[in-house]
DNA sequence: ACGCATTGTCAACGATTGTTGACCTGCGTT
DNA sequence: AACGCAGGTCAACAATCGTTGACAATGCGT
């Protein structure tokens, strides 16, 4: 016996999954209400509109496991946790999709920006620690995100149809390099 | 004395500002025959419609220069022209940006990914060469889409704020890891 | 001067967008 | 019974979208 899913998070699911894979400009708040199976006028009565129903998306999303490991298998978790949901079977509705679908957005753009300054690129610096800190966050950063860009977006032979496991290695070796910046 | 621009080059021209930078869907045809400052009619009589003037704008992307390079300094060249078009103080409207913005887009994805497919990865694969040479040019592909990534769309601190020539040397190791691909 | 093709202007079209307000329906309280 | 109120339905709104067809203006060849 599951419990009755009620409207608010029906809206919440819907928009989710629409505004993490097709980003935020290129979904209609027909289509989330029609794919959640409720009126459309109810957006704006419990999340004041669209806007408001795709931070409420925002709102929940957890904070990055990574950042709470040890410093040692940082590297190990940061490569695992950025490739996994980019498997080829996995669907693609996770939070570093959502971040790449909608940084475009002439929207949402800063919101997705700020986000990634404050919930990745900052506390990662953070947990590094060390010189250049920030360069080498960011560069770690550029990698991962680099990888699923052309594995779940471009979609590149090569890439695309492999395994989080068969390139963890070759990741691992790229992303200590990324972290050994030297001016 | 300039030579007289024609309407439909004042389309092309606004056509490829306004598409490379927001997105094919975040644009409007009068977006673009403002900027131009024309009438909006005139982009479903020169190119058969807004479809048309964004694939007139994708047809005459010249070839990417570095796939003529020699084998030796491909990747200092590759490397370069990946890294100076995202310099701070250059606008931003390239053809990496155009690739990079438009992949999300739910009309132009697919046109844009057999265009990634078709002009970078196989011939880079072919000019590589060697064993997993599908591999490993998505493996570079990575890197450079991924530094691109974090520099101007995201704009994360320490790496948006450098210049193309203090990353260069940054980039060139992470590159020569990503080409030796090792399953 | 005439005819004709090209080029540009204007108004309007049907479709879709996000949002709103009126209305109905149960349910619990007084 | 009367009331209030949250939950949901429906039609309609103004705005914007891409596109079309009718019409004026221009220039060129004959």
């Amino acid at each position: 016996m599951t419990k009755p899913i009620s409207t608010k998070e029906k809206l919440l699911q819907a928009g989710r999954e629409l505004f993490w894979t097709r980003g935020y400009s290129n979904v209609s708040v027909r289509d989330i209400t029609g794919a959640a199976g409720v009126d459309a006028a109810l957006v704006s009565r419990y999340f004041g509109g669209k806007q408001g129903l795709f931070e409420a998306t925002l709102a929940d999303v957890p904070p990055w496991d990574v950042l709470a490991s040890d410093r040692e298998d940082l590297l190990a978790k940061a490569v695992e946790s950025f490739s996994r949901p980019y498997d080829p079977e996995t669907d693609s509705v996770n939070p570093f999709m959502m971040l790449l679908v909608n940084v475009i957005d002439p929207v949402m753009g800063d919101s997705i920006r700020t986000f990634v300054q404050q919930g990745l690129a900052a506390p990662l610096a953070d947990k590094l620690g060390g010189p250049q800190a920030q360069e080498r966050a960011a560069m770690l950063l550029a990698v991962l995100f680099g990888i699923a860009l052309i594995r779940k977006n471009f979609q590149v032979q090569g890439l695309a149809e492999k395994s989080s496991e068969e390139l963890c290695a070759q990741i691992m070796a790229l992303g200590k390099v990324a972290l050994q910046f030297e001016p």
